[in-house]
DNA sequence: GTCTATAATAAGATAGAC
DNA sequence: GTCTATCTTATTATAGAC
């Protein structure tokens, strides 16, 4: 994500806002220009057309979110501590920039061949296949009778979706429950103890 | 969603098909048109505009999805048949029909102030609260002590979200795991079995 | 590199005949 | 109710001056 120049920088930064909020095909590149304080003709100078910016934008925004991901991996050993590692950081991530998911979420919507084609850039770029890594930690955990045998795919499965769902679902969640405020750290610090509480007991032979 | 009339049945039907498909922006009227068989004209004479047949298809399919999740509360008393029942009914009638899950989070993207009024409108119309009943349902089994005590609200929203997960992100499963379908009939019986499996163990006193 | 002006076309919406 | 033809506007994209 170095950029030569900074108009282009500027192009993104403006770009990525507008497509997030927008996803592609609501998103117009008159917003993006006046975002980025340049006109429409400066943007096609810099990226050829409005697919080009967005394929920009969604492969810096799937790096951004592995990365997040990559993050909520801890190094110790001890296995309860992985885990609360993982979910109280993986929670924090994604709370600092929720639109992304629904973002992501919204391309695979759109087909998903974009997104694979980005993740499979990544995953060859990289020595280490972070989410097997999880699953290595978690089968370890089991061959040495930490925890009872569970299927490690699954459990991760269930701990991304545990995570992210009241993020995307917030509007939903707040006409149900009329006292809840998603954003509020409240929520969020009880959201994190009573996954992991439930995992852990779920999990603890 | 009684129609008067066959021909506005067929666009409804047609209409659905590309919104949850492309979503309000990336929706044509062309293609509504020509997949019911008639033409634009026709459309805007049964609904005024894009934007009022949009509503009227977003209306039908958040009730759809709210009555699924409704179908899938068992009367049953026994904590663990209900929660077995919850797991296993609302997967499946997720799996039924996945695009609905991924379009109301793409409306929700839009703002979700459509989502929000819908829901309050069905709120409104239904005596019986259903989120709130199954609230009631774990509260009794805590004050039971058939579980132990856990935040009912949270329980739900961390049963919801690893029941979808896994099929609104199936592209990205599929390409970090290529082993993985998640349409398989093997994939998803194994889902909830491990699904319930953590929640029952990690409820149980 | 950056702008103004404009082309080219796509898309929602309507008029008017049948 | 249904169609063809057409209007109107929004939007991507480019030409050409500076």
């Amino acid at each position: 994500m170095e950029y030569s120049s900074e108009t282009e920088k500027k192009i993104v930064e403006a770009a990525t806002t507008v497509f997030l909020e927008k996803g592609m095909d609501g998103a117009r590149m008159e917003e993006i220009a006046r975002n980025a304080g340049i006109n429409k003709a400066l943007l096609h100078y810099y990226f050829r057309s409005k697919e080009k910016l967005y394929q920009e934008v969604l492969r810096n925004e799937v790096r951004h979110f592995y990365l997040r991901f990559f993050n909520s991996i801890s190094p110790v050993d001890e296995f309860s501590e992985f885990l609360k590692h993982f979910i109280y950081n993986y929670i924090d991530q994604i709370k600092e920039n929720p639109q992304v998911v629904r973002f992501i979420f919204w391309e695979i919507g759109r087909g998903g061949k974009l997104v694979r084609s980005v993740l499979r850039e990544i995953l060859s770029n990289q020595h280490t296949r972070i989410p097997h890594l999880i699953s290595d930690k978690i089968n370890k955990a089991i061959a040495e009778k930490k925890i009872r045998p569970v299927d490690p795919q699954h459990l991760l499965f269930s701990l991304i979706g545990m995570s992210i769902f009241v993020f995307i679902a917030k509007p939903v969640i707040e006409t149900l429950f009329e006292d809840i405020d998603v954003n509020s750290s409240s929520f969020i610090e009880k959201r994190k103890s009573e996954i992991f509480n439930l995992v852990w007991f779920g999990l603890k032979i």
